[in-house]
DNA sequence: GAGCACTGC
C-alpha cells in the first residue's frame, strides 16, 4: 500500500548562498493571516472550515452504522446534539489530556449559552462537572475507559467522539478495540446502536477507516500556515552545536519580534544550552538587541512553565527550548522560528527482560511534520530541521504507538474485567508483539489475578477487584492484601505516595540543605517507610505549605497524593475492607509490600553486587534511594530504570522468609531454574 | 555515586 506522508510538501528548491541550510517552500495550504473582526457567535461558527462538511457530514452519520472523520472538536458535537442525532442518549467526545477536556467543555458550554455541567459538561479523574441533562460530555479517554468496567456495552452513550487520535495513547488504543466490540455487540442484541467518529489531525486515516471496517472518511482543509521548511546541508554530528549555531544566526538577521522555539530532549541538555546561549547573548554587539532563553519542560515548577507565555519586551527575542511538551501539551503563540533537533527521548520496552528504558533516539516523520506546525500558527512560519532533506527520508513515517512499547500487565488486566474473551487475540489496531502480550498474561497469573483452565485463560475474584483500582496491578495487590496485616492506612498512604511523579523537591543547587531537611524522615527499612514518615509529618501540619517548603517537599503533589488515596479509600470501602492502621509496628507494612511486590525482589550476592530472583538480572541500587548507603541482604523495588545501568528504584528492606511465604511455588521454581 | 520525554485512571 502506498504511504502518503501526513503533510507532504511540494518538491524541494535550493536556496543559494546560505551556507547552513537549503530550504523547500511552504508544505501546508496558504491563508491569509488575518483574523477577522469580532462577529456574532454564530458567524463565527459559519466561519470555521468544517462548517462547509456538516451536510456531508450530517447524511453519512444518518446512513452509516460507523464513521470515520477528520475535524473540529468543537462543532461536530454540536451539529449531531442540532441534529438530533445521538439525543437518545448521550454523546461523548474523549481527549488524551484533562486540560483539553475541560477547556473544550468550557467553549461548547459558551457556545450553547448553557452553563457549564447542564447540556454540556466534562468528565476527568477526581472531577465531574455533569447532570442528568447532560448530552455533550467531553472526558478523558481514560476516564470512558475505566466508566467502561460497569458498561462494556457502553449503553448510556450514543456516539463516541474519539479525538487526537494519531497521538495514538495507549488509551485511545484501547478505546478503539472496546468501542469496536461495544458496537458489534449492540448490533447482534439489537440494542441503539453506538456511532463512532475517529477524528486524526493527520492525513493518514487508512489504518483507521481500514480498522472500522472501512468506514467513509472525511478530509477536512486546516487552518496552517505555510511554513518554509530548511535542512542542513550536511549532517551534523553534534545536534546542540548546530542548533546553538542556528539560533544566533536567526537571532542575527530576524526582526526581534519573530521568536524561536527549539526542540530538544531533555532537561539537563536544555540546561545547559540556556546557559551558553545567555553567556553568549551578553557578549553580542549591541545591533544584535537582547535576548530571552526560556526552558520549558514537564517537571519545571508550573510558575516557571508559565514564564513562556509573557511576551518578552519589545525589542527582545524570545527563545524557547523545549522538550516535546511544546508539541502537543503547551501552546506557545508568537513562534516564527521552530528549530527541530531530530531527536527525542521516549520509552522503549523489552518484552524478554521486562525491562522499560528510556533513551534518546530519532523523530518519526509525522512528528517532524508536528513539531513544525508550530511555527505556523497565527502567521506564516520557517522551520530549520537540524539534519538534512536525506535523512529526513530515512525517518519512519510514523511514531510507533504506545500500547507497543509498554508493558500491558494493566491493559490486560483492564480487558479481562471488561469481559473480552480472548485477549491473546483481541482486536488491536496495531498489535503489540505476542510475546509482550504472554508476559503480561504470566505477570498476572503470578499475581494471582488471572488462572489458566484448559487452556482458557480467566480472570479469578482477586483480578476482578484488582481491576477496580486504578493502579499498576501489583499495587492493586498490595492494597488487596493490607487488611490480612492490619495496614490498610500505611499501604494506602504508600501506594499514592508512589502513583504521583514525586513528592521530593531537590534543587542540586541547594543539596546539602536537602539532605539536612530530609535526614530526620530517613527509615533504615528503606524508602516506602521514609515516604510514609513524610507523609506523616505532612499531614500532623495539615498540609502546611512553609513546612513544605522548609522541608523540601511538593506541596501540590501532596495535594494530589491526598486526592489520590481518597479515591483508592473509597474504592477499599466499596469492596467491604477493612481500614485500619498498624501505627509504628512498620514490619507488618514491610511484610504487607513482600507479599504484593514479590515479584519485584533482588538479593545481596556475595560480591557486593545485587541479583533479581525473577530473571536474575543483574542490577544495583539507585543513588537516590535511602538504602543506597547499605548493603540489606533482601529487598522488594517498584521498578528497574536502565540509564548507565540497570537500577533498582524505591526499595523496601523484607526478610528472604518472607517472599517465600509469599510465593512457595514460584520460588522453588525460581530455585530450580538458579541451579540449572 | 545518578540524573528521569510525556500523558492518564
Amino acid at each position: 500500500m502506498p504511504h502518503h506522508d501526513p503533510y507532504r510538501p511540494p518538491a524541494k528548491k535550493f536556496k543559494p548562498g546560505s551556507a547552513f541550510f537549503h530550504h523547500k517552500p511552504a508544505m501546508l495550504l496558504p491563508k491569509k493571516g488575518n483574523n477577522p473582526p469580532p462577529t456574532p457567535m454564530e458567524v463565527q461558527r459559519k466561519r470555521l472550515p468544517i462548517y462547509q462538511a456538516k451536510h456531508q457530514l450530517l447524511t453519512q452519520l444518518r446512513q452509516l452504522p460507523c464513521e470515520t472523520g477528520s475535524g473540529k472538536t468543537t462543532q461536530i458535537p454540536q451539529y449531531l446534539y442540532e441534529a438530533g442525532i445521538g439525543r437518545q442518549g448521550v454523546i461523548a467526545i474523549t481527549q488524551p489530556r484533562r486540560v483539553a477536556a475541560i477547556s473544550l467543555a468550557g467553549r461548547v458550554a459558551e457556545e450553547k449559552r448553557t452553563p457549564l455541567g447542564k447540556l454540556v459538561g466534562y468528565t476527568v479523574r477526581f472531577e465531574d462537572v455533569t447532570s442528568s441533562e447532560t448530552k455533550l460530555k467531553f472526558m478523558t479517554d481514560g476516564m470512558l475507559l475505566r466508566e467502561a468496567i460497569g458498561d462494556p456495552l457502553m449503553l448510556r452513550y450514543t456516539v463516541v467522539v474519539l479525538d487526537e487520535a494519531h497521538e495514538r495513547t495507549m488509551h485511545t488504543d484501547v478505546l478503539f478495540g472496546v468501542v469496536k466490540t461495544a458496537q458489534r455487540r449492540r448490533r447482534e442484541l439489537s440494542k441503539v446502536p453506538l456511532k463512532v467518529i475517529v477524528m486524526s489531525a493527520t492525513m493518514d486515516v487508512d489504518l483507521f477507516s481500514e480498522y472500522f471496517n472501512k468506514s467513509p472518511v472525511l478530509y477536512l482543509e486546516g487552518r496552517q500556515h505555510p511554513i518554509q521548511i530548511y535542512y542542513t546541508k550536511q549532517p551534523q554530528s553534534d545536534y546542540l552545536q548546530a542548533a546553538l549555531i542556528t539560533i544566533f544566526q536567526i537571532h542575527q538577521e530576524a526582526p526581534a519580534s519573530h521568536d524561536i522555539l527549539v526542540f530538544m530532549t531533555g532537561q539537563e541538555e536544555i540546561e545547559a544550552l540556556a546557559r551558553t546561549c545567555r553567556d553568549i547573548s551578553k557578549h553580542l554587539p549591541d545591533s544584535c538587541g537582547p535576548m530571552l532563553v526560556i526552558a520549558l519542560y514537564a517537571s519545571l515548577p508550573p510558575a516557571q512553565q508559565l514564564r513562556v507565555f509573557q511576551p518578552a519586551p519589545k525589542g527582545c527575542r524570545k527563545v524557547i527550548l523545549s522538550t516535546n511538551i511544546a508539541e502537543t501539551s503547551v501552546t506557545i503563540s508568537g513562534i516564527k522560528y521552530v528549530l527541530d533537533t531530530g531527536m527525542v527521548k521516549s520509552k522503549r520496552f523489552n518484552p524478554e527482560s521486562g525491562l522499560e528504558i528510556l533513551a534518546v533516539q530519532r523523530v518519526s516523520k509525522a512528528q517532524a511534520w508536528q513539531r513544525a506546525g508550530r511555527a505556523g500558527r497565527e502567521d506564516s512560519g520557517l522551520c530549520y530541521r537540524l539534519y538534512t532533506e536525506a535523512e529526513f527520508d530515512k525517518l519512519i513515517p510514523m511514531t510507533v504507538p504506545e500500547i507497543q512499547r509498554c508493558n500491558l500487565a494493566s491493559v490486560i488486566l483492564h480487558l479481562m474485567a471488561l469481559g473480552i474473551p480472548d485477549v491473546m487475540h483481541f482486536d488491536f489496531m496495531s498489535k503489540p508483539l505476542p510475546e509482550a502480550i504472554h508476559s503480561a498474561v504470566v505477570q498476572l497469573e503470578l499475581l494471582g489475578a488471572l488462572e489458566k483452565k484448559e487452556q482458557q485463560v480467566t480472570l479469578t475474584a482477586l483480578g476482578k477487584k484488582m481491576a477496580s483500582f486504578p493502579l499498576e496491578p501489583r499495587y492493586a495487590k498490595t492494597i488487596l492484601l493490607s487488611p490480612g496485616f492490619s495496614c490498610s492506612e500505611e499501604v494506602l498512604s504508600i501506594v499514592s505516595l508512589l502513583s504521583v511523579d514525586t513528592v521530593l523537591y531537590n534543587p542540586p543547587a541547594r543539596r546539602d540543605e536537602v539532605l539536612a531537611a530530609r535526614r530526620k524522615f530517613i527509615s533504615s527499612e528503606g524508602d516506602h517507610i521514609t515516604l510514609l514518615n513524610i507523609y506523616r509529618a505532612f499531614k500532623k501540619v495539615s498540609g502546611n505549605k512553609e513546612w513544605c517548603r522548609e522541608n523540601f517537599v511538593n506541596s501540590r503533589n501532596m495535594g494530589l497524593v491526598k486526592a489520590v488515596q481518597a479515591q483508592l479509600r473509597d474504592i477499599c470501602l466499596k469492596l467491604n475492607m477493612k481500614l485500619e492502621s498498624c501505627g509504628s509496628d512498620t514490619a507488618s507494612v514491610r511484610r504487607c509490600l513482600a507479599h504484593g511486590m514479590f515479584v519485584n525482589a533482588a538479593e545481596l550476592r556475595p560480591d557486593g553486587s545485587y541479583v533479581t530472583l525473577d530473571s536474575q538480572q543483574s542490577v544495583a541500587i539507585h543513588p537516590s534511594s535511602v538504602l543506597f548507603q547499605g548493603k540489606p541482604a533482601c529487598v522488594v523495588f517498584n521498578e528497574l530504570v536502565h540509564t548507565s545501568r540497570c537500577y533498582m528504584r524505591d526499595l523496601c528492606l523484607v526478610d528472604a522468609e518472607w517472599l517465600a511465604d509469599a510465593a512457595p511455588d514460584y520460588f522453588s521454581r525460581k530455585m530450580r531454574h538458579a541451579k540449572s
